[in-house]
DNA sequence: ACCGACGCTGAGGAGATCCTGAGAAGGCCG
DNA sequence: CGGCCTTCTCAGGATCTCCTCAGCGTCGGT
């Protein structure tokens, strides 16, 4: 397991570098934003833990920055800010996990290694097929770059729909995941099917008689 | 996207339904450890927001449990404690991430996304035979890369007479397995395999008389 | 060549499945 | 309170599927 830290506090740096090793995962150092940007994107890291404040470059630029060359390493954040919306700002950008500082050791090497466990898959914020452009957090939904204005239930179809792009999806897991699963009828994911497909057209979800639904690219 | 809390808080509960439901989440709701557990197995949930302090059962009995049951549903614990070992029990309990009390709302939703990003369901593999393809998750065919238009009931013949590519399949077999297998008169598979051979051209299923039909690659 | 068994196919109806317009119920905001 | 939006139910109508049936073609054996 090797692992990029990217911090400029000397005496922080050290302390992981010698407690990771320890650990058993193979450490290597960078001290500023720039530097640790280039590592990350030249080597195949398992994961790196980056700190949000650094000189040349901050943490979430150099986030944003491997996301956009597609390198989607795991990334730990570190802060000393305890400010939540930070917090939320780092997940946001690509980070995969979060710590503020003073952080426990313990805690650390929990997370990296919850890190390590997830499949190493491209995990992108916004889901697209097609020419649908949907963002989760957001919760803004733009068809061919034009904006469409959905109501709660239908964001939620759609995007359920769309994280199971190229398969036929049923009624009823339809019922289950994106109603309270309560209720008997189909009927409704059937209207609402309608209400989605008068409003992005009648293409973007296809009918599988007997089956459900599907959406393609 | 459906979710379940389970806690026994039921202020903190009422006030996370709120907030999830505007989001966009579908939450369910159980107030002790068993009851989760039950709901959790049975229902096929998006995530699971689980508290470690609950009546009955707590929080790392019930993650053990759903792990060992084969659930692999993503579980972000909550927790009163601040202690460091707790998280990394959490996480090595099978936890998929971890929040300490009192934690901010943004924070939640934005960890649960981030839980919520992994990639949906296994699916299963492409049978070929010959210029055929026939996904059975999407429920597609296609001959030479051409799409077929293909029934329910004309999808399910062709998928086991492609399960069995390369043998002689009966009439009754088909019939057994293909259809519910009360019927009698093979002349349904005869039809059937009319229609298929119509959709797809003449050579894709050969007739073996007297012993049933073959596809060959 | 003839015959019986077997297989193929066109037609059509019953029923399942899906779509949609209308409207009721409830929440939210001014 | 009144209007607007959202969600959901309901029922009618428009497909589409599935299966049956009957007639015809084909094959193999004698």
């Amino acid at each position: 397991m090797r692992v990029l830290v990217v911090d400029d506090e000397r005496g922080l740096v050290r302390a992981l570098q010698r407690g990771l090793t320890a650990e058993g995962f193979a450490v290597d150092v960078a001290y500023d934003g720039p530097t640790g940007l280039t590592m990350a994107t030249d080597t195949d890291y398992d994961a790196v833990v980056l700190d949000v404040m650094l000189p040349g470059r901050n943490g979430y630029d150099v986030v944003t920055s491997l996301r956009e060359r597609g390198v989607t390493t795991p990334v730990l954040m570190l802060s000393a800010k305890a400010g939540e919306h930070d917090v939320a700002d780092g997940l946001d950008v690509g980070a995969d996990d979060y710590l503020t500082k003073p952080f426990s050791f313990v805690v650390l090497v929990a997370r990296l290694r919850a890190l390590l466990r997830r499949p190493a898959q491209v995990r992108p914020a916004l889901l697209a097929v097609g020419d649908l452009v949907l963002d989760p957090a957001a919760r803004t939904v733009t068809q061919a770059g034009r904006p469409a204005d959905l109501t709660t239930r239908e964001l939620a179809l759609l995007e359920y729909l769309m994280r199971n792009a190229d398969r036929v999806v049923g009624k009823v897991e339809l019922l289950d995941h994106v109603w309270d699963g309560t209720g008997e009828d189909v009927n409704v994911v059937e209207v609402y099917v309608g209400y989605l497909r008068r409003k992005l057209g009648r293409s973007v979800i296809a009918t599988v008689r007997g089956a459900g639904y599907r959406v393609v690219g």
